[in-house]
DNA sequence: GTATTATGACGTAAACATACGACATAGTAC
DNA sequence: GTACTATGTCGTATGTTTACGTCATAATAC
């Protein structure tokens, strides 16, 4: 990506494409629910549920928490990973928003003005 | 990206990383967006509206057209694209689950029994 | 017919993502 | 202290995305 002009796109657009981009993988979604059903917290546990390597799903664990969507505790020898709930209320407003915005009208059903 | 093991996330998932993956672009929102406020459908039209070149956003078009959430319709020598409201609308509801599920209970809050 | 226009397809360079083995760290157990 | 365990970091191979210039196609204008 060559991302030298996107300086033009709006602040709010690249928000939502960042979030976006944080589920844009089966395993990051599936670490969410897992992490929401609460049957683990547990690194190692979370690992051990998917079919990836422990060293991949750490390396998803750390692009969730960059984007603050989880948190980590270390606790003795494990680390513990909880969903930031605050944060992905806000997040689900935001894509409801752009949802709602963006099918508001029928724009190019029969009779629409455009084509 | 090496597939091999994505057998085994469920569709559900897969199919949500699949629609995050098209909304992981600022372009991409940004033409949804567009198309939405319905001032143009027309391809070029977008083009020049965005920050890139004719040739990427025709790239992101596409992209958007092979999910189905835009449909083009040749006319003449123009190509009007239109969003697809009914596959927006059952995004959107995917969408809603998935965060109303991840967020129903906070497992870790004060008093949680996981951490 | 030729000229012009709107569009997509092709080729490609650079950046990024994914996956994983090997190693480093840091806590626990003894 | 040593042995073991749970994690994360590093390096790296492979695949994907992004961006764009150039070309091909197909409709219009004359």
């Amino acid at each position: 990506m060559t991302y030298a002009k996107t300086t033009v796109f709006t602040e709010e657009q690249q928000q939502l494409a960042r979030v976006a981009k944080a589920l844009a993988h089966p395993a990051r979604v599936a670490i969410i629910q897992l992490l929401a059903s609460k049957k683990t917290c547990i690194s190692g546990d979370i690992a051990a549920e998917l079919p990836l390597s422990r060293t991949t799903v750490s390396q998803h664990l750390q692009e969730l928490k960059a984007l603050d969507l989880i948190r980590g505790e270390i606790d003795g020898l494990t680390v513990c990973y909880c969903l930031n709930m605050g944060l992905l209320r806000q997040v689900q407003q935001q894509f409801t928003t752009f949802f709602t915005d963006a099918t508001a009208e029928d724009v190019c059903g029969p009779g629409a003005s455009c084509c």
